[in-house]
DNA sequence: TATTGTTATACTCTATAACTATA
DNA sequence: TATAGTTATAGAGTATAACAATA
């Protein structure tokens, strides 16, 4: 496909569009985004919940159950999410500093490699990113925290 | 562009962001579309998978396999969905018309009634798309086309 | 031969409930 | 009592492989 010169091949309304008609387009737009993370992940052999867990540990360590929140999902999935990526050697379990009950998900040196090289990818796959200016970049990223308008970084998703 | 006075609550880098901070706003904003998608197909008691599949039909009826590839999913998972929609009477499966071997799939009323009931809580919880005037929704709809250069539809998002 | 839909199988994700060991 | 993590269980999604009916 080319750079983008004849800007889009898509339909855009002579008029501003609706908000079905935008809701359509975040709706396929999310779904090819959630496809290609799939993808990206499957390619270091992962598992989109996987590939996310992964990706919350890159920032730094947490317990379980903040991982849980985080994930946005029951604190028992966690265990066994945990424990595919443990027997991998992706991920470790360290006990908790202070509390005996806590254990604190690290991720190993492998477990870095494995999750920055799904980032690249994921880097390369939304290289229409990059053909955005500066003005553009700041409309979008504005817009979607316009029409999110919560943790965005997924921090109070967890509803 | 300031359209954006300060109503957000979000993290606004005071220069345009990076790809990879448009990334990471992109993976938080479907994170969240994929959590009240998922909340809204739940109250009706579907799972996200089943209230795709009722979307895609709202638009008008399809073979199995032209579902699958929709779905971007193998052909063998359609049969799981659409039976388990079909015994709660919210599709039918009907003969090809030419075609022997295949099976069309058809929203009933319950099903139609049920899917826009989802799609109604979407557009209640997606609320902020309301507060974009005409510039902003153009401007929203024309980045995600510059970004996700596909089907946006999901036509072509498939493999 | 190729295609449509199905079945069988296996794995992962998901939530619920009950359990343990801590606190 | 309350919390962190685990286990057991069941349902759903997913892919692979093999199959019958049809093209």
């Amino acid at each position: 496909m080319a750079a983008t010169p004849p800007p889009s091949p898509d339909t855009q309304p002579p008029t501003a569009p609706t908000t079905a008609e935008l809701i359509e387009r975040l709706a396929g737009s999310f779904g090819l985004y959630y496809g290609d993370f799939t993808l990206a992940a499957a390619t270091a052999g992962l598992t989109a919940s996987q590939a996310k867990a992964l990706s919350v540990l890159r920032g730094s360590p947490a317990p379980m159950r903040a991982l849980a929140t985080t994930l946005a999902c029951d604190a028992s999935n966690i265990t066994g999410i945990v424990d595919r990526l443990e027997k991998r050697e992706l991920v470790r379990r360290e006990p908790g500093a202070t509390d005996r009950r806590v254990k604190n998900v690290v991720l190993t040196e492998l477990g870095e490699q494995t999750i920055d090289t799904v980032r690249a990818r994921m880097h390369s796959t939304l290289s229409g990113l990059d053909t955005l200016d500066d003005t553009e970049r700041t409309a979008l990223y504005a817009l979607l925290g316009r029409v999110f308008p919560r943790g965005t970084d997924g921090s109070e998703s967890t509803r």
